[in-house]
Formats: C-alpha cells, structure tokens, sequence
DNA sequence: CGCTTTTGACCCGCGC
DNA sequence: GCGCGGGTCAAAAGCG
C-alpha cells in the first residue's frame, strides 16, 4: 500500500468534489494558474456535486471508510481504518463505458435503490494495481453516466495516445452551471 | 485457451 | 438479532 504513484488520483476527503481545494487532481492542468480539467478532461465537461446529492441519486457516497488488516487474518484490532481515495464525475454520453485508457474487468453489477439502472463495478486488470470503478446511469436523466475512480493506479496508462480523442468523441458537453 | 462477462451467493456495516 | 443496502466472490457461460 505505500509504493503508489501518487500522480493519478485525488486525494478526497471533504464529500465535496472541488477543483479549488488543495487537494490535486490527476493531471490536473491549468490555464493562467486555473483549473482547467484533469486526466483529458476539460473543465466544462465535469460537473461537480455535493455527497448528498450523489446519495439521494442512489449513488455511491463520494468517501467511504475501508477496514484494512494491518496483520495476517482478520484479528480484530490490528486494523485501520482507512479514508479511501474516491472522486466521481458525470458525463452526457450514450454509452456507459468511456474509454479511459485503462483496461477494465467486470466483477459485479447491482441493482440500485431508487434507480431502475444497474450500478456496474470494474477492476483494472494491470497485475497488482487494484484500482476500481464504478458506472451508473441516473435514473433523473438516463442521458448522464456517472463515474467514480477509487484508488490510484501504479502504472502508466496503458492507451496513451486515442486517450484523449476517445473521450471527446463519446460525450457531449454537459452544460456547467 | 485465455481471457471477460454474467449472476446468484455471500459478506459486512448499520439502523431498528 | 434481523433485514437492508452496498460491495465482492466465484463458478459458469461467453467469446475471439
């Protein structure tokens, strides 16, 4: 757990998903010293909401608490409790998978409360980095695809070039408030 | 064959 | 304790 590249994810702790907290997004870039968007993704593109929002919408809670064993088993009081790395982010998009750069393995879907559409949970199938996503659509507007990242990934993306291009041509701009 | 997806079972934390 | 909701496992099925 201590050997992570530390580039790609955000660190999230306050439920708020704000570009103007301290906190940095993965590569993050600017214009004039502003946050400009991050991992491809231009600022217009990305809505920003509050947790409690995300939660009526049956969705995911933006932080989240992990009990992690610190020893070998599952020995009550050897473990830690641990604040993991989680942001989300919506898109207009017909389809339900950007094209990111990671490769992704399905491991579960669910039905979600309050939503007729299922949630959609992903591993990144790189050997020993476990980050995850999850992908749902809103049940308010099944035009918006929600994503949340969880983890940070400890290798390079593996399709750096169509990255970008990819993601434009599979979303519309959702309008900024 | 070596992946990925599907899908019900299972686990866990939490509120009642 | 029990049920519920979220999250994960894993066996089977699907697919190039």
């Amino acid at each position: 757990m201590d050997s992570i590249n530390p580039s790609f994810f955000l660190n999230q702790s306050s439920g708020i998903i704000n570009p103007s907290s301290s906190s940095s997004f993965p590569n993050m870039t600017y214009n004039n010293g502003n946050f400009d968007g991050f991992m491809g993704f231009k600022r217009e593109n990305i809505q920003y909401f509050p947790a409690a929002e995300v939660k009526n919408e049956g969705f995911v809670p933006v932080e989240s608490e992990i009990k992690f064993s610190a020893g070998i088993g599952k020995k009550k009081g050897n473990e830690k409790k641990i604040r993991k790395q989680r942001f989300a982010f919506q898109t207009r998009s017909q389809v339900d998978i950007l094209d990111d750069g990671y490769r992704w393995r399905k491991y579960g879907q669910k039905a979600v409360k309050n939503n007729k559409f299922p949630r959609s949970y992903y591993r990144c199938t790189n050997q020993g980095c476990n980050v995850k996503k999850q992908v749902q659509r809103l049940s308010r507007d099944e035009g918006i695809v929600v994503t949340t990242y969880e983890g940070m990934h400890t290798h390079p993306v593996e399709k750096p070039n169509d990255n970008f291009e990819q993601i434009l041509n599979q979303m519309h701009i959702y309008p900024p408030f």
